[in-house]
Formats: C-alpha cells, sequence, structure tokens
DNA sequence: CAGAGAACTCTATAATACAGAGTACTCTCC
DNA sequence: GGAGAGTACTCTGTATTATAGAGTTCTCTG
C-alpha cells in the first residue's frame, strides 16, 4: 500500500499545505496571520509546523516589513506543491480502498 | 476550518478503515492475516491500532476458529462507516482549500 | 511611558507510534 | 512425542510529536 508523507499528514501543517496549494502558483504566498485565522492555531504552534514544513523544503519563508511591522509570508515550493500533490494522490488511493 | 478525526487520521488506522469501508456493508469483514498482508504491520502494531479503532466503535472484533486455528475478523460499524465518510469529506474539503 | 500587536523561541507535559520480545495455543512433520 | 511454524496477541521500552503557554523583541499608538 502507498505511503503517505509524514511531514505533510499532520492535520495542521495538512491545511498549512492545503491552503498554500489552492492559490496560483504565480501568487505571492499567505501572511502569518492569515493562516493563523484560517487554522485556528495558536502563534508557537503554527511558528513551529511553518518551521517543520521550510526545513522539509517544503514551503519558503519571507520576512519583511510593512508599514514598521514584521510580516512573514509562507509560500509553497515547487517541492511542497509536488509533495503535496503526490500526498493527495495518495489518500486518494486508500480512500478509494484500492487494496494491493 | 473543520476538524479531522484524531483516531481515524492516523496512516495506519486510515489504511485500516479504508480497507473495511471498500467492503459492501454486508459483507463479513477482513481477517488480522489480510488487515496485515494490506497495511505491511506488524502483528503487535496492527492488534493496538485495532484495538484503539474498537474502544472508539468504530469497528467491531469477532474471534472465532476456523479449524483448529485461531481466526480474528474486523467489520467496520455503522459508526466507523459514518466517522470514516465524515473523515474523508473533512479532507476532501481541507485538500480543496476551500477556506474558512 | 503603558499597552498592544506581530511573530516568534523555549519549555514542559502528555500522548503516540512503533518495533521487538515474549506468550498461548494449535497444527504438521519426522 | 518433540521441533518448528502459524495466529493473534500483550507488554515493554524508546523515540518522536503535538500542543499550550510563557516569555521575548521590536514597533506603533495614546
Amino acid at each position: 500500500m502507498a505511503e503517505l508523507d509524514d511531514i505533510i499528514h499532520q492535520p495542521l501543517r495538512l491545511k498549512i499545505m492545503a491552503a498554500l496549494n489552492s492559490l496560483p502558483a504565480t501568487a505571492a504566498g499567505l501572511e502569518f496571520s492569515r493562516l493563523k485565522k484560517l487554522t485556528g492555531a495558536t502563534d508557537g504552534n503554527l511558528g513551529a509546523h511553518i518551521e517543520t514544513l521550510a526545513k522539509a523544503g517544503y514551503v519558503s519563508v519571507e520576512k519583511a516589513f510593512v508599514g514598521k511591522k514584521p510580516q512573514t509570508t509562507v509560500t509553497a515550493t515547487a517541492a511542497g506543491r509536488g509533495a503535496f500533490a503526490r500526498h493527495v494522490a495518495t489518500l486518494q488511493e486508500i480512500i478509494a480502498g484500492r487494496q494491493g
């Protein structure tokens, strides 16, 4: 049976990747605060999971200042989009109950 | 954002539930050894996860003797089928990136 | 200066997952 | 009858992880 990607499988990270993936590849990404609202995660938790994804090379993180406030923007990398697509395909295979 | 079912989300348990769910509701279920082959899990691991699913009321476990060998058959309960269906729906919602 | 907002890092706890060893019972083969 | 294998565990130990929450740094506003 096909193997799931542990990095992506975690619920919060799955949500993050899905949210980023739903954007066109040319889009800028999502800001920290937007992801926080979408996922309902706490600051610390979200930051930790973004780091896990970044370490895996699935997202890139850009820090900038908007006005004088810090703003972190998270974008899915090509590798991240690929891994997400494969993960979803694997999920669908499992869900369909293809046995073998 | 919708919440995933922790019991079902674990990869091995997801595979078990998917395999059981792919059978018609009238079917007898799957034997321990068949599930072991399908999932690639070890005996102990598989037993433990079946117990977790059974405790949650998602599967029922029947022990019988076939010839003189013990045979354990695992069947999805109505609750289990419902929870699995909801879980899959939630997954699909997340994957589709519906934001909000 | 006090307070608030952004985006953390760090710490501590609690829950898992998983492998592997060991157990109990039964069958087959010599 | 004894050795070895198969089924389906239970138990133990380790290692990873998730998560909350506290504390930190910087900046702006009143």
